[in-house]
DNA sequence: CACAATAAATCGAACGTTCATTCTAATTAG
DNA sequence: CTAATTAGAATGAACGTTCGATTTATTGTG
């Protein structure tokens, strides 16, 4: 996840994303942070510039990560219908394997905390791009209906979000099936059907 | 919104809503909700405990808020397709109508600022609960394919909640067909479907 | 290789500010 | 007059940040 920081960059900001899901942004102190990652104070701001910077830093680090990671997916695929569905599926994972990551960036992703220059970066360099010209091609195709490609991603992010969210809270539990049949679902909500129903 | 508290309590809670929209919760200091509420600080501590008093109670004013105007949707359908949608339509609506609430609710849903006990009723007392026994009932009817309805909520919600989120980012704009059309997918989605496929 | 000279990194105590909360005096209402 | 309410200065704790001292690493020199 912190691939190109340094040993004690990465201790900083692996302890802050761990307090900040524990407790949050404001109940996370650089003394807190200093006890827990083992760097002082005084070293902690010969690698950051202040808090905010540590945490916006952490901002940028998880959503490149969390990009890199579904963009691969959605290269794997070779149809429309495959790249939707390994696209779709890395998100889930990223939410199942890296929760705090996860957690993090929908806690704070509309915070005033998070600098808006950075927060661009979300809807835009990362696996929204890719995913909304997906999209696009799928609707060209006359796969999907021809609703707003960009609106169509957002709702079916969200739906993957509160799905998430709700595993992560003990509302249930996400089986392989479930996930399946959930991505499957999103695709029949926006497919453009040529069917006779036969009652 | 506020029809249950007093004057000088109504204007701290939405004093209180506004700046924490425009700073956070941590920028939100008494001193500032003190001048723009026209309260002094004195007085404020008079009606509610603390600052986290006030912010624990702006949270339940809008959830029950909330979630009486998407159960009264929800009773004024006849047919389960019609619950659905005005129940869904409902929630949309808050979402422009109220976007303060809407995004207050969004952002610190899964906060350890709010209380837990209070946290609760959101998965309970409130609106979600008459939406699952929709689903359950659309289930046991054959119209909704048996997967989770909790799952099936929660997913349809955070659908809803990202339209949302992106409009009032300014993505993109929803339009009353868009919106119509995006609860249609929603049914679609989950819909159990008996029809032969004529290519 | 030895050893000085310089630079980089680390530390934590101290500083100054901010902020939630308290307290007391003043004001209002019944 | 009495009791409730309001006001805002005072308090004290918490916190982000700075700074000078100390240690560790790197480079230069004979």
């Amino acid at each position: 996840m912190f691939e190109t920081y340094n040993k004690v960059q990465r201790s900083v900001l692996e302890t802050t994303l761990n307090i900040i899901i524990r407790k949050e942004i404001q109940a996370t102190s650089m003394a807190l942070i200093a006890k827990e990652s083992g760097v002082s104070t005084g070293s902690i701001y010969h690698y950051f510039q202040s808090k905010e910077d540590i945490v916006n830093e952490l901002y940028k680090a998880i959503v490149t990560f969390n990009g890199e990671y579904v963009r691969e997916g959605l290269l794997q695929g070779r149809t429309i219908r495959e790249k939707f569905e390994l696209g779709w599926s890395r998100v889930i994972d990223l939410g199942k394997k890296y929760p705090q990551g996860f957690q993090f960036i929908e806690q704070y992703s509309f915070s005033p905390y998070i600098y808006d220059e950075v927060k661009q970066a979300v809807y835009t360099g990362v696996w929204c791009e890719p995913m909304n010209r997906l999209y696009e091609e799928a609707i060209q195709q006359k796969f999907f209906i021809p609703l707003n490609p960009k609106m169509m991603v957002q709702m079916h992010y969200g739906q993957f979000v509160y799905m998430l969210k709700a595993e992560l809270h003990g509302i249930y539990e996400l089986t392989s099936d479930s996930v399946q049949e959930a991505i499957r679902s999103c695709w029949n909500a926006v497919q453009l059907m040529d069917v006779t129903v036969i009652e």
